[in-house]
DNA sequence: AGGGCTTAGTTATACGTAACACTTCGGTGA
DNA sequence: TCACCGAAGTGTTACGTATAACTAAGCCCT
């Protein structure tokens, strides 16, 4: 069989040197102190450059069975938080000589319970973040090492998390500070653990409160339908002064939801969100919001599977976050 | 040296089957009509199945020579637009067997002239979104089959591209419709084709008509920066009564820099955004812009480069956009 | 009866790299 | 003088897979 690829090969790059393959791949690979002379090295570096040679990976991960790649394996791309973990991710990855690769999972796309079958590179870890537990599971069932962002720390294997509950008690206090005492909860409609913290949080927070009161409401993460269900859950019922957002988006959808009910933010309505989005400081007044550093949470969770991957157990605290207060809350009337 | 992995090979299903290493690749690859029996079949397929035999993606691709995978280059995660490309793209792609392998060009990680150092996956081909002209000669280099999206048709190799300029004219004879003579561009600052068309197209429209005035400003794509840029624009100079803004993020900043200056949009100034995200309608009123179809974007890219991997010709038809007509732009006073 | 075809496999090899084990050679201390 | 040593490489192999080339049996047809 002739040569599928027409590219350079160290093959190719030795016989140009006039040294041996072993030679190239020493110099190479920056292991010839004391076994290459310095001027061997540099004619196989000329000869390397004059070809154009690059490694073929696939040999190289074939040959050390490991690839330097971790998958990062995140719900979706809708906001620009994921970015941000991405982006810290992949700066300490690039320290370590390591590469991500970025795994959107999609509703319709494939198998979503295989990351693998879409991702097709070999892959030496991944990072998982805020995925349900059937995805984790499919992913454990493949035996790689597996960090897992911001989910339930009771599942077996790593997880860093963001200290949400903090969070959330930074809202109430804060809320409940300005006088508020009925309040609404636009939670996310969906089944994760990250928003089952922040309802379970927010309930035993107004609990220690008398004269409280606490509704919920659930919603697609979409402005759109938060303001659908936002405005059904404040038709209904009795009179709230404070909603509490699961994220930026539903609070937007809040602001919409209030502007169609003659209801103004905040002196009528007090909102707040979480994750402080470019969409935070966008919409008038801006939103009093959760701040999630995402960029260091996506740093903190590739040093976890580092760790893990060069066999140490990863040490699990929680990363701070903070409350911004802005425009969208106010002292009850 | 003993085997690094402790994974279960193709020779460990054989053996437990029975059968010889061959066997177990033809079958599962399908390749195994008329050439291995039913019966030996279903036992192989339970001998991997027992196992959890999965294989070696690196084997595979060393010896197919190719990866089925494919890079998606993109400038940056920051808007869902790109998520809507790489959704559109990976649908196509695995229709057709391939992976998706996302790279958000960062500042600041690594060098940025080298997307294959950080995705270390060994790749078929690359979809290059937005890009500089720099990057693009790097990936070049590489010699990979590559389709620019959104890029400089006049630049070797294949392209995709939306229909920017129409959408440019669409906003142009919407605003010009109303009634607008004296308008503001608030363009990216950031040297890109995509965004060098807009500025040319709406300088051509508006000069066909008498007694038009442009002002341009430049900001980054972000909405504080635009937002002091538009308030530098907005007070300097003469009036305006629509800004057009290459994008919907920098409306955002518009709209805020006119609150700050007391102007209401749209009764006293008109603003037009690009992009459609989901912040031009949670922005109080909803943004009138162009809305560009970021997964038939994708979908078509895939297809281009897809066809490319198959040696035919793509062929290179604009996607269509259109003007969403909303609430930040009325009648001129 | 025997050549040819089909079925059901097996054997052997190559992909490109990294690294172990080996060789060659000039110097060096005892 | 000679065994030994380090420097500077080379020869060879293995990683796990896919497939081309081969084999061996069974059957059919003339």
């Amino acid at each position: 069989m002739p040569r599928a690829s027409t590219r350079p090969t160290s093959r190719d790059v030795a016989r140009e040197a006039g040294v041996s393959q072993a030679a190239v791949s020493l110099v190479l690979g920056e292991k010839w102190r004391g076994r290459v002379s310095e001027a061997t090295a540099a004619r196989v570096r000329e000869a390397a450059r004059t070809l154009g040679y690059r490694p073929n990976l696939a040999a190289r991960n074939l040959r050390l069975g490991r690839t330097r790649t971790v998958l990062l394996v995140v719900p979706a791309l809708t906001t620009e938080f994921f970015a941000g973990v991405y982006t810290g991710a992949a700066r300490v990855a690039s320290r370590h000589g390591f590469g991500v690769v970025l795994y959107p999972s999609p509703e319709g796309i494939g198998p979503a319970r295989d990351p693998f079958a879409s991702a097709q590179a070999a892959l030496d870890g991944v990072i998982a973040s805020s995925m349900a537990a059937e995805a984790l599971t499919a992913i454990r069932g493949d035996q790689l090492p597996l960090v897992m962002l911001d989910s339930d720390p009771s599942a077996p294997g790593a997880t860093v998390n963001l200290d949400i509950a903090d969070g959330v008690r930074q809202v109430a206090e804060h809320l409940l500070g300005l006088g508020h005492r009925h309040f609404l909860h636009l939670g996310a409609d969906v089944p994760s653990w990250t928003f089952e913290v922040r309802a379970r949080e927010l309930e035993t927070r107004l609990r220690l409160v008398p004269g409280t009161s606490l509704r919920t409401a659930r919603s697609p993460i979409s402005i759109k339908g938060a303001e659908a269900a936002a405005e059904a859950a404040l038709t209904a019922g009795e009179r709230v002064t404070a909603v509490v957002c699961d994220d930026d988006q539903l609070a937007a959808g809040v602001y919409k939801a209030a502007r169609r009910l003659g209801l103004r933010v905040p002196s009528d309505l007090s909102v707040t969100g979480m994750d402080d989005l470019a969409l935070a400081t966008a919409i008038d007044p801006e939103l009093t919001t959760v701040r999630l550093d995402a960029e260091l949470f996506g740093e903190r969770g590739m040093q976890a599977l580092l760790a893990v991957l060069d066999g140490e157990e990863p040490s699990g605290t929680d990363i701070p976050v903070h409350l911004e207060v802005r425009g969208s809350t106010t002292r009850v009337p």
